[in-house]
DNA sequence: TTGTATGCGTTATCAT
DNA sequence: ATGATAACGCATACAA
């Protein structure tokens, strides 16, 4: 049972306590070019021994610039994360800053607040997958450089995802494979990610004569796609493209639960490739590279940042289909509810050898 | 090509342009309570009209208080930390503070840097798993209040888990399964939770009268895991706990690679409870209830933060073993090297119901 | 109920 | 190479 600790050491303890002035402790910190090295030593020593390290909050207060950069994710438990903050880390590091990490809780009122309160203590702002209106997005803009991750807002830098592709593969590679009745299991209706992927989706499925049906998740996590599973037993497809890994694989719990055995009774496909090693069969998915939009978004703020200009950048990272094992041909006679016997013609399909195409 | 936000809207700008002083603004703010109803709607007009926030620094600077507090983990990816993250985040939001979360890549200085630059615009530390040598956690901890998660160092507010019970429940598992000869794969030996892991598993293996080798795997991950099955392959021993899932997931996938069975030809424990539902077959483990930890820690520092008390409290937190399907009778003749013929007199054993104590 | 004046810890501008 | 001093934006004690 001790006291606290009362008040952080201050440069004018150190000033006294080294003899010289605080101007000199402050240059010893900032800009020790200009002072004599037996000063510089003299300083350190007192400073050391008194505790003192500079006090940031006053030096963005005297300079403005605050040293930090914020990145509001809307839900740090999504594994799509992670490596996202882990490349932005490194990279501002780099470049000096310290990351401030928010987690909005998928609550676009917990992301305004943040945003709010972190306004004066960052330089700028790095929004990931955002749940706020455009109206408060642009708001925030106002009052420091905003790069956005997943959101396409015009006049704003933003790193996108090129969606179309990976999805146009994943059912192209699914009608290669004779599924011609495919599931949409759909993330937050109010996320533009999700908007993004079910527009691809119904566009390819359209293009492909395939018919296309969308089912809600609500939430990107294991639980929704494990709700979303009994839905899905009671549809006519044999083919299931999840809003994301972790839909996909509650999805396949959920069916496994019922029985239903994958890819043979069911094919699925993933979107994010953060679990590849980890579920069972391994998921087919198409790969985002999370990693590179973090690394890219802290990149484009900084050079914002130092160029002082916004341009009105959009970064756009590829995304590639990669095939593992929750995908083959369809049985010959979907199942179409729980109930209903199973197929005595199922054909024996030819075991698609799991093929990698990208990277690691 | 815009130009940069320039500066923020500021309390004299909402003062002059509403016609009433500083003063008033900033109680419109902090202390509306002293203010005439028609005072503040007329300010808060301008302010919004203007785009005016409190800007958080001038106010830290003034009162002292940052309304922050900083949590550092060593690797938000590893699953481990964003329960505890998002649990310490609700509870510090309960409190009115916000949480300014650092990643130290596992790296001492980093954390020390982080700590460092943290220390003013934040009222309090939380560390969870530090790789700091004791001093320096002093220094800081000396500076402002400081819980720690996962680090037992005396007279500081730790949250600690009680690994014995597990460790010892997860051994005696083993040993009831007839298992006579275990590995321990330990994570970074300098990890203080480590240290206590492995301690725990060499006293009750000692007691039990069973042979425990150690392993070592250094960085607590897949890929480590990994590695370390192929040394496992040669040893022999019929079960092995991990120092946690990532690392048990890890060796469960390098021993499939190697074309050996789980649990038959090997028995395996995790720790954490983090992959659960992920892992094939379902890993058992120890459970530590990481999100408990971080509620706990926010709960401790603002106690602390109010009081202005710093009690050596110490919080221990239960584990549980939780038995899924990786642990098993060990087939009569263990393989001690890859090349070893396969046993054809393995006992038939005698499938284990996969069940569950403890909770969800 | 509102205004005035001062200080928070630092950096930056002038001096010396 | 170093010192004195005025901002930075806000909260608060004191006055009115």
């Amino acid at each position: 049972m001790t006291g606290l600790p009362k008040r952080l050491p201050t440069i004018s303890q150190v000033a006294q306590a080294a003899g010289v002035s605080r101007a000199t402790v402050s240059r010893t910190f900032s800009r020790p070019d200009l002072l004599k090295p037996e000063t510089i030593k003299r300083v350190h020593e007192v400073a050391e021994k008194i505790g003192y390290v500079p006090n940031q909050v006053a030096r963005a207060l005297s300079t403005g610039r605050a040293g930090n950069i914020a990145l509001v994710v809307p839900d740090i438990a999504n594994p799509f994360f992670p490596p996202l903050i882990r490349a932005a880390q490194a990279r501002a590091d780099h470049a000096g800053y310290a990351v401030f990490l928010g987690d909005s809780d998928e609550q676009p009122e917990r992301e305004d607040m943040l945003l709010t309160k972190m306004a004066a203590q960052v330089e700028g702002f790095i929004l990931a997958s955002p749940r706020l209106d455009e109206e408060r997005v642009r708001a925030h803009a106002a009052r420091r450089p905003l790069v956005l991750i997943n959101r396409d807002i015009e006049g704003l830098p933003r790193i996108l995802m090129d969606v179309s592709v990976g999805i146009a593969a994943a059912i192209e590679h699914l009608a290669s494979l004779n599924h011609r009745h495919i599931a949409y299991v759909s993330g937050p209706p109010a996320s533009w990610a999700n908007q993004q992927r079910q527009q691809a989706a119904v566009r390819t499925a359209e293009k492909l004569g395939i018919h296309l049906t969308t089912v809600p998740a609500y939430h990107p996590n294991h639980e929704a796609g494990r709700k979303a599973a009994g839905e899905l037993a009671q549809l006519p497809v044999t083919a299931t493209i999840a809003f994301d890994d972790l839909v996909a694989q509650g999805i396949m719990a959920g069916l496994a639960d019922l029985g239903w055995r994958i890819p043979q009774e069911m094919s699925i496909v993933g979107f994010d490739d953060v679990l590849a090693a980890t579920t069972y069969p391994p998921l087919t998915t198409v790969a985002a590279h999370s990693a590179d939009a973090g690394t890219q978004a802290v990149k484009l703020l900084t050079e914002v940042l130092s160029r002082g200009q916004i341009r009105d950048e959009c970064i756009i990272i590829p995304t590639e289909l990669i095939v593992r094992a929750t995908t083959d041909q369809p049985t010959k006679r979907p199942r179409t509810a729980s109930a209903e016997p199973r197929s005595e013609t199922r054909t024996e399909s030819s075991q698609q050898k799991p093929k990698r195409t990208g990277r690691r």
